[in-house]
DNA sequence: TTTAAATATGAATAAATTATCATATGAATA
DNA sequence: TATTCATATGATAATTTATTCATATTTAAA
């Protein structure tokens, strides 16, 4: 057998392996939709100055810059795919991120950075 | 001084180091797209595949679905934000992911899942 | 040196996303 | 309980992004 046919079957198996362990279509867009709220530069910032730890939303606003509507929209949007969470706290809500995942993951990207 | 009046303090200082400790700009952006190019679902599912080993674009194809030009597209805006990286065998171009911090990055996620 | 195979690309359209403005809600305080 | 402070939300306009189709490019083979 020919060093390119060998390499296409070997090629081939990696495809259905690769098949067999494709998590299924609803988790696939559920973990693209996590990697999209960390996907703007607005609510990167957010993420940046939570991993200082808590605040409430006038301080993140004050932090990244913007006007307060816009804030709120884009912690609405990292609630809803859970990288944030939050508790109210008399007329304030603060703000944190939901878990140490995320934190890895913008310490991940971070070091990515560095090694350009 | 009251607790909330101590609070308040403490977050200010937070909102200090966390403007002491934010990437620059460009940084910032850089990082956000490369988060962007792991935020769909079409590119993800390529990811997922090369995974498991380096293949062409035709067998690429074959194992996420949809057409040929579509696939070169997304394999495109992931080559551009050092994602994936490729290199030419003849007639074929046989795709990788960039590096072990992309790799990690979607073990993260997929682990982050099993955790719901 | 023409043809075929594999991949890439440009343009156009369709779809999704973001920011902004105005306003609503919830909680504390006068 | 009227007012004010902090935050959230809905609608819309503006921008981005993905997909498709047609075609170009590159390499190998006939």
């Amino acid at each position: 057998m020919s060093d390119s046919e060998n390499e296409k079957l070997q090629h081939e198996e990696r495809v259905r392996l690769a098949l067999k362990n494709m998590p299924k279509e609803e988790d696939v867009e559920e973990i693209a939709s996590r990697f999209k709220a960390l996907s703007e530069p607005s609510r990167l910032k957010i993420l940046f100055v939570l991993s200082c730890g808590e605040l409430c939303v006038e301080h993140i606003t004050s932090a990244v810059g913007g006007n307060q509507s816009a804030v709120s929209h884009q912690l609405k949007t990292m609630r809803d795919h859970r990288i944030v969470k939050c508790q109210r706290r008399g007329k304030q809500v603060i703000y944190s991120i939901a878990d140490g995942h995320i934190l890895a993951m913008i310490e991940l990207a971070k070091e990515h950075l560095n090694c350009d």
